[in-house]
DNA sequence: TGATAATTGTTATCCACCATACCAAATAGC
DNA sequence: GCTATTTGGTATGGTGGATAACAATTATCA
């Protein structure tokens, strides 16, 4: 619980006589206190969450790949034969959003629905060569550009550990 | 990326003869190979910060709290005396979305807005005694069923080194 | 074999968040 | 005093996630 809580005296309380600094542009107020927050797992989370899937955007932006998107073209080439429930399910995607979400990355030529011989309901999906050329792309994007930067910044070992961590989460909770 | 949370999925519900009990509903298939995607960090916090999220939910259940709802009461105990806008631009949320979800709160007896005497135009937030009270309650339930968990589970030091690895992450991306 | 249950892909909705444009009241700057 | 800025607020659109329901197909089993 150790959050530094520098007693930030509140400069304008009993002191009313106009005292304004050299204010720049917009009005400027004394930083506030993280305090508990920053101790909250929950809310690093998420603020470090958005940040990197901000910049994954950026990374890939020539190529038009959502983070969600990127997870789908990744586990179509290496599962290839399965269908959309079995991709769904495995990413966590709730089927029916999973529709829609295939029919951008079909109708973009990147991957296929085939219909199954053994088993006349289901789509089987496949990635076209057109979808393994874009993620290929798309993997040397991330690698250079996104996933560098974040060995530069924690250090490899850092970036493993925070990795295992993750996991460790995403399973035993 | 993806995410979602659903899946539960229904054991029994429809069926009043049926006798299908020790047979998972779902039709066994071989898992599928995650692959890279172990490897890609915006997927990994994804789906980690989903598990705390619903874990955050569950503890903090019987004082009806959102993680969001639980960030605001903490920032205004620790900030008392400050205005709409800086609230919400250190939650990193928009002002507009910040009107729906402070009338639900003040709608609560949670927190008041106050008009400023020097400034006119803007909000003082406060919490009530019972916002207090409300907050109080929720430090001890999450940290006592939430975030003692997290140290079972990796260990305080490993805990404090996650912590410290999202919050550089949130600032230098 | 035939009736019934289950599965697959799909549509239609509903809700929670996030983001932008815009507005009136109030204030700051000049 | 006139203009630009700030603040809280409304309206609105977009995106994702979640559930119910459905037709076609397959599995189950009496």
């Amino acid at each position: 619980m150790t959050v530094s809580k520098t007693a930030a005296a509140d400069p304008a309380r009993g002191a009313r006589p106009a005292r304004k600094e050299p204010a720049e542009t917009a009005a400027e107020t004394t930083p506030l206190q993280m305090g508990e927050l920053s101790e909250l797992l929950g809310y690093s989370l998420k603020r470090a969450q958005l940040k990197i899937f901000e910049d994954f955007l950026r990374c890939v932006a020539p190529l038009q790949l959502t983070p969600a998107q990127f997870s789908v073209l990744l586990l179509l080439d290496q599962n290839p034969g399965r269908n959309q429930t079995e991709i769904a399910n495995t990413l966590g995607i709730l089927r029916p959003n999973f529709v829609a979400m295939l029919d951008g990355l079909e109708s973009r030529d990147l991957c296929v629905r085939m219909r199954s011989t053994n088993d006349r309901r289901s789509h089987i999906l496949m990635l076209t060569d057109k979808g393994r050329a874009v993620l290929s792309r798309a993997k040397k994007l991330v690698a250079a550009k996104h996933e560098a930067r974040l060995n530069e910044l924690l250090g490899s070992a850092n970036r493993a550990a925070l990795l295992e961590m993750l996991a460790t989460i995403a399973r035993e909770f």
